[in-house]
DNA sequence: CAAAGCAAATGAAACGTTTCAACGAGTGAG
DNA sequence: CTCACTCGTTGAAACGTTTCATTTGCTTTG
């Protein structure tokens, strides 16, 4: 391919008039717009302006021009001058593939999707997927998106290593023993992921503190007078699932409650499993009875909260109901669900601070990061009544 | 930086030995690996197959390693044979950043996050973020995603072209005149948009018919006996909002009831503005007060049944709701919500394969293409009752 | 038997950048 | 006046591919 200069030099033309002629960002005499159109379709060339170009129009040698854009070598005042006013009259914007070739660096992040099945998608992930864009754009990178099965998903991430794609990784959705962590900690991929994994492998996390989330619903609802608390968690041996009802004991210990068996219900993550605990617990004789379901998700406070309302208990008055999420549905199901916010673009930002360590490779003093959630209430856990 | 075969030749080994004492792929007697670790040290050398390498190892030219794997050119069975052998053996995958510099197409498109506001978060977008990549990936591209301010959103558009980091875009939530796609369509820039901007520019687009989807909406209620139906738009001026209350407007003339006065309402986007609608039509006179509520959002619906449910109107007997998205939440309000769904996956396997035909600049032949949603009947809209 | 034709393989250029090593022109010290 | 330095600048190499133009070694044909 040709260069703008040589096609100037065929028209007869300067440089930066073959550019305006070609580009149409200024006004060039017909005659001359015509002759600089012919030797371009001569040469075969379509504009593209490359640091050739810059150099040919400051007259200085392209490294010249290079030293001055990326700051990286003293050059005299005028020179410089005279090449940003070139780069700046050709409106030049580097080539990024040209940079990742030379260092072998892409700037670009791999994250992966997975496919959540219907119900159980997470409007909270699409938020994190702005912010994260959003900081690591802060940082001159950006986000490369993927679609990974969940069957072999490591698959996914050693092609994308494998041809240099991608410089790391942002994980979400992690789960215990996550092969994708086990493969990318072995390939020594640089990567943070957003949850935890286990506690032997040593690698940099943030993860929302639900140990401490539910511990602060707890204490409210302790403070609102209530005594009988029951949980509803997940099955046991999830990591974010049993920190959560870590949660629940840690505030019943410190109030000198006692949990009595039978207040702690496990179901999977569905309004419907929920609902069926719930049943169980209205079960329970009026005096013993709960006064609070807590539940480690707002999709099982919604099931909770629907089957309360069917059966003629007030939420809210008779039983509080907290979530854990602050999904778009606690603000529109009745009454209202008090429930813990996670700090989406707090979480984005610190993910993105730690991959930028790892990438560099001085990993930061402090690679494991729990944030607390906020506390929001709503009407579900409102201090309508006197309990017993 | 020296090559697989300098290595092997200063620590005096066959090229294969050298890989598998860097890679650990294969064992390699301890004093060999020693040498080949000292080799590779002193010329600053750090393990990565290249394609002169895979050439090395056959014993041919680079130029044939390309025609071989890219399948581009003839070459004898017996060479293929052994092109290949060598590409297994030392585990050769091509750099992509080679590629694009050469071919100047980086096999990435586009996609920009906008910042919604909580609570108009769209879990929809989240599953299209799926699809998308999948469907992407398919043709051999992968999705770059990054966050644009609302304001100049054009911006983030033209800095990813203009240093060449991707090929194409597509974009999501359009509004009336984008000025996103006005940019686009006048810098020659193949993209296209899940959704329509206006009547007169000629893009290639694929959006939801929601003139269908209330159409088929309308008509299922008045199946079931309805003849007095309400509506509960958008304020007037949104595209899609316009199509569909032109649904509503279908059903009718086609069952032929004449609209009354009143029926119709317009509010904004939220369950508020939808509860205030519904209070409206509320204090109509019995006799002549809607049987029917169609909205034209999920959201929408809520509000209206969270209203209705409490004024003690039983919804689904005294009156039927509708709404529009089959956002989780229709699921989990009660009573449950007829809707009308999106076919997510279909909807991003059209928007991709129109782009490939634009990245191709062979344009399909139906470059607007509009998908009929799927009506998904549930409680809100039960036949329970005899209408008067 | 020479010329021509063909298939297979190769050397080298190109894509756009950064950066190393080298060079020339001043400048200050001896 | 010369030598050694510094500062500013440059030519060229390198990153890993693909692909053009050419060469090589056969086979066929007149």
């Amino acid at each position: 391919m040709a260069t703008l200069k040589q096609v100037a030099a065929l028209a007869k033309v300067p440089l930066l008039t073959a550019y305006h002629a070609l580009s149409g960002a200024a006004d060039v005499p017909p005659a001359q717009r015509e002759s600089v159109r012919a030797a371009a379709e001569q040469l075969g060339y379509s504009l593209n302006v490359t640091i050739k170009d810059v150099a040919a129009l400051a007259e200085v040698s392209i490294a010249t021009v290079s030293y001055v854009l990326n700051d990286s070598a003293p050059v005299s005042a005028a020179t410089r001058h005279r090449v940003l006013e070139a780069a700046a009259a050709l409106n030049y914007r580097p080539n990024v593939n040209g940079r990742i070739l030379q260092a072998n660096k892409t700037r670009l992040i791999g994250y992966g999707w997975h496919n959540l099945k219907r119900g159980h998608s997470a409007p909270f992930l699409e938020r994190f997927a702005y912010w994260m864009a959003q900081a690591v754009e802060s940082y001159g990178y950006h986000v490369l998106t993927f679609a990974h099965s969940a069957d072999s998903p490591t698959d996914a991430y050693r092609e994308l290593i494998q041809t240099n794609r991608v410089d790391g990784f942002i994980l979400s959705h992690t789960n215990r023993n996550d092969p994708r962590i086990r493969y990318l900690l072995e390939a020594r991929v640089p990567f943070v992921a957003f949850g935890r994994a286990n506690d032997r492998w040593d690698f940099p996390y943030v993860d929302v503190d639900g140990r401490e989330g539910v511990r602060l619903v707890a204490e409210h609802l302790i403070g609102l007078g209530h005594t009988r608390l029951a949980l509803i968690g997940w099955p046991e041996g999830s990591l974010s699932g049993d920190a959560r009802v870590q949660g629940y004991f840690d505030a019943l210990d410190a109030a000198a409650i006692s949990p009595q068996t039978g207040w702690i219900k496990r179901a999977e993550n569905s309004a419907a499993a929920a609902a069926a605990a719930a049943a169980d617990l209205l079960e329970m004789p009026l005096a013993t009875r709960p006064t609070a379901i807590l539940c480690v998700s707002d999709l099982m406070a919604v099931g909770v909260i629907n089957h309360l309302n069917r059966c003629g208990v007030q939420v809210g008055y008779d039983i509080a109901v907290s979530g854990f999420d602050d999904d778009p549905i606690a603000e529109l199901i009745q009454p209202s669900l008090t429930t813990l916010r996670q700090p989406v673009d707090d979480l984005a930002a610190q993910v993105v601070a730690l991959l930028m360590a790892e990438l560099e490779r001085i990993p930061a003093p402090q690679r494991q990061i729990l944030v607390a959630p906020q506390l929001i209430v709503r009407a579900s856990t409102a201090p309508q009544r006197q309990f017993p």
